[in-house]
DNA sequence: AGCACGCCGACT
DNA sequence: GTCGGCGTGCTC
């Protein structure tokens, strides 16, 4: 006889709670729960809620009665041990709790939870008593009548009332209602329905019979059969034994067929069979033909022999010159060894162009995962990723040998990580901003790359000054790819100052001579142009001109910006929006202008200017979907499209062969932020703009508008001299105390009260003095004060890089602690966001 | 962080 | 009585 063990398993939940969460375990399942796996707990009064097994022993807990485990939802772990290692690494380091990760980690298809459900007790279902009863209790029963369970937030609606568990309580203790919780599935898998004749029609007597029998009576079942057997053979032919030749229904039964169909059903003569057969191609022609030349050949080499030192690398690549051969030749290699490949991009980057040539050269063993798929498709993602080796014959998924994708594709359940590619390394969009784990996707796979023991590469046309610095202290390795690939040369850049352009009154609205020339010039020889302004939108503010009143967002300190499509004014920070107004509402002046310029009013100059051209507009209004975004892609590619115009977006990830010219309108936007990254980010920005001109055998062009046109990075920008401006850069971080050579802790302080914001940002700030004494900078308002009605106040701390971190850690996390006790900032929200950028 | 619960004030 | 708002306490 065996001892009974009792055991309990540590879980972590999808919740911002520090701990994880001892369960029992019921015996009968005692060989089942092992770390890793999903399980589904009853958390607080009565949610479930799933959440997953980190660790699985026998010791009770000291305090409390643990709960028993409701359910188990996997029988193999989806979660191993290195990327649990992952996880803990990134709660301590971005000061988060764990649970925070799982739910970034997660797709939510993967995390159910339960909702509460409303159906009628049997005494009502019997005999509805509904004497007395209030309007709103008549009408919850009247639509339960009808349907027979509703959820809460149905009931909602129904009754027209915000939170209806009071009156559903109420109900209940009557004895009219009954709740329970219920679990839906989210993800579906997706079925495909299979045919094969059914036994009794095997043999070809009776299957004659049938035909005939319909021919006579049925015609348009007999042209399914037919058309089924035609199918069938066609299997058999390929070697399928006759009974069990299955065929795709949608092969042989058309939409108009559907009552002939049912009818053959009813006949049995079919056996029928619904197949997994997932939401993935399983077949992509892979024909990838380009080769390295001689430089993207060395680069490579010089690549692995850093590997092979078991250095991380940057790949040093200027726009153009074939960084993407490089990664995919890396790749191709290290898939060779028997290692699996995580190539990250920035989510604007991944579009149709890249996932091309990456499933050219390696077709279905490329998985794709990005905000953009479907749910349905990120959990299939993580499917296949989990059962590499399904040999079902109908049922076979795609194996991944290389995931390409943004930067949730950290969490991905790989096993055998070979090598880390992250492309355009200098991203911002890299840093999640909200909500928490605010963690960086480049910083977090370098600490991915080494639990996996795999090699990472870094790749980018301008580096960030972090890794720049890395890579000359000699901490990272360091290859420079310099040429443009083929016969490409690095644009030309024309600078064009606009106040001289206003004083000569040769400004046509935002457009200077040369460039309407430019424009003017690449029409006419049928290439393409680019035109960079980053913002969105018409004008990003209205002002009166009698009193220079300026229309804000009721929630937020910032101006509206007046979108012309839509003909209204928007908060770019809540979503608020209004109609434009017509007066003044300080003065009643009627004389409002729109002012600045975003890419609609650049687009409406352009028509214009040049009323012969095409024009579209690249940014986020015009891409919010796939499709939208893909089909501008696409025009664009096929020539349909001679201007475009666009935000940073343009920037990202875009390879056009035809494009000869590129304009800035206005650089000091680029210029001016308020910020110590200011002139890195220009830099970057400029360089990236202008790497989108001139990509064959011509030299592109790039035009510059500024008022500013000795701003020094300008020129460094033109002159292509990064090592210049990073060295300058490196002396002010130095002196000022800046990454990379302090880690910056940044504390935004929010409450829905000004003066608790104040009082709390300095109370908390003092204290943080105390500990970090100069190192802390604030509390400082930031550029806009207030958001969705939260104010805002920030303060910032600088680690000094000798400090040990875990150690300035706990003492943060306990002043936090600290705070959070106290009453009178019950309210007050601190976020931490670690390595802000 | 959610979520339930309980108390209070406004409204019919 | 009914409903919403808000403060409080808890989650294995």
């Amino acid at each position: 006889m065996h001892e009974r063990i009792t055991k309990f398993a540590d879980i972590i939940l999808p919740v911002a709670l520090p701990n994880l969460f001892t369960y029992r375990v019921p015996s009968e399942w005692n060989e089942r729960i092992i770390s890793g796996i999903r399980v589904i707990v009853p958390f607080g009064k009565n949610k479930l809620y799933t959440g997953i097994v980190r660790a699985v022993h026998e010791k009770p807990p000291i305090g409390y009665e643990a709960k028993y485990l409701d359910s188990i939802l996997d029988e193999i772990p989806i979660i191993s041990e290195i990327q649990f290692k992952f996880w803990e690494w990134m709660a301590l380091y971005y000061m988060c709790h764990i649970g925070e990760v799982m739910q970034a980690a997660l797709p939510s298809g993967l995390k159910i939870t339960s909702e509460t459900k409303v159906i009628l007790s049997e005494a009502t279902k019997n005999k509805p008593d509904i004497k007395n009863l209030h309007i709103n209790e008549y009408k919850i029963i009247e639509a339960l009548i009808v349907k027979e369970i509703l959820s809460l937030d149905e009931i909602a609606k129904i009754i027209a009332i915000k939170n209806p568990l009071a009156i559903v309580k109420r109900m209940v203790d009557k004895g009219f209602l009954l709740l329970y919780e219920s679990i839906d599935e989210k993800y579906k898998p997706k079925l495909t329905t299979y045919l094969a004749l059914n036994k009794l029609y095997q043999d070809e007597t009776t299957l004659n019979e049938l035909l005939n029998q319909l021919e006579k009576k049925a015609y348009k079942q007999m042209e399914i059969v037919m058309r089924f057997l035609q199918r069938r053979q066609m299997e058999i032919v390929k070697g399928h034994d006759k009974t069990t030749a299955y065929v795709k229904k949608k092969d042989i039964v058309g939409t108009d067929d559907t009552s002939a169909f049912n009818a053959l059903v009813k006949k049995n003569v079919f056996d029928i069979t619904e197949i997994d057969t997932g939401r993935f191609k399983l077949e992509i022609e892979t024909n990838y033909q380009k080769v390295l030349n001689d430089e993207q050949q060395k680069a490579l080499f010089e690549v692995k022999q850093n590997f092979s030192l078991k250095k991380h690398c940057l790949l040093h690549g200027l726009t153009g010159s074939g960084k993407t051969e490089v990664y995919l030749q890396l790749a191709a290699d290290t898939i060779a060894t028997g290692k699996q490949v995580l190539y990250l991009l920035p989510e604007i980057a991944l579009t149709g162009q890249i996932i091309h040539r990456v499933q050219q050269k390696f077709g279905t063993r490329a998985g794709i995962y990005h905000s953009r798929m479907s749910n349905h498709e990120r959990v299939e993602v993580w499917q296949n990723i989990l059962n590499d080796c399904t040999s079902n014959e109908l049922n076979e998924r795609p194996h991944f040998d290389i995931l390409v994708g943004a930067r949730s594709s950290l969490f991905l359940p790989l096993h055998n990580v070979g090598l880390i590619i992250v492309d355009e390394e200098h991203d911002a969009s890299y840093k999640q901003q909200d909500p928490s784990p605010r963690y960086h996707a480049r910083d977090a796979a370098i600490y991915l790359a080494q639990l996996y023991n795999a090699n990472i590469l870094l790749g980018t046309a301008t580096p960030s000054l972090e890794t720049y610095y890395l890579a000359k202290q000699d901490k990272f390795g360091y290859v420079k790819l310099e040429n443009r690939f083929g016969e490409a040369v690095l644009p030309h850049w024309q600078i064009i100052d606009t106040k001289e352009e206003e004083r000569n009154k040769t400004m046509h609205q935002s457009f200077s001579e040369p460039l309407v020339n430019a424009i003017n010039t690449a029409v006419s020889n049928h290439e393409q142009v680019i035109l960079f302004q980053n913002r969105r939108g018409f004008s990003p503010y209205t002002e009166c001109q009698e009193c220079a009143w300026t229309p804000t967002c009721l929630n937020c300190d910032v101006s509206l910006t007046y979108h012309k499509t839509l003909h209204l004014l928007r908060c770019h920070y809540c979503g608020y929006s209004t109609k434009p107004h017509s007066e003044c509402a300080s003065c009643g002046s009627s004389h409002l202008q729109f002012k600045g310029l975003g890419t609609e009013k650049i687009e409406e100059e352009v028509e214009i200017l040049f009323p012969t051209a095409r024009v579209a507009r690249l940014d986020l209004d015009t891409s919010r979907s796939r499709q939208a975004y893909n089909q501008l892609m696409n025009d664009f590619t096929e020539g349909n499209i001679d201007i475009l115009i666009g935000t940073q977006m343009v920037t990202k990830g875009l390879d056009f062969d035809n494009v000869n010219v590129v304009g800035i309108i206005n650089a000091d936007q680029v210029l001016k932020f308020p910020d110590f990254r200011s002139h890195e980010r220009a830099f970057q920005t400029l360089v990236q703009v202008s790497g989108r001109a001139g990509r064959k055998k011509k030299q592109g062009k790039v035009y510059l508008q500024t008022a500013q046109p000795y701003h020094p990075v300008i020129q460094f920008a033109m002159n292509n001299a990064i090592d210049a401006l990073y060295e300058k850069e490196l002396l002010e971080r130095v002196q000022f105390h800046y990454p990379p050579f302090v880690r910056i802790i940044e504390f935004n302080i929010l409450s829905p009260q000004r003066e608790l914001t104040d009082e709390a940002a300095q109370l908390f700030t003092e204290a943080l003095k105390a500990m970090f004494k100069d190192l802390v900078l604030g509390p400082q308002t930031p550029s806009v004060g207030r958001i969705k009605n939260q104010f805002l106040k920030r303060t910032i701390l600088k680690v000094k890089k000798e400090w040990p971190y875990k150690k300035v850690r706990e003492e943060i996390s306990q002043l936090l602690h600290h705070f959070s006790q106290q009453n009178n900032f019950k309210k007050v929200k601190i976020q931490v966001d670690v390595d802000p950028v």
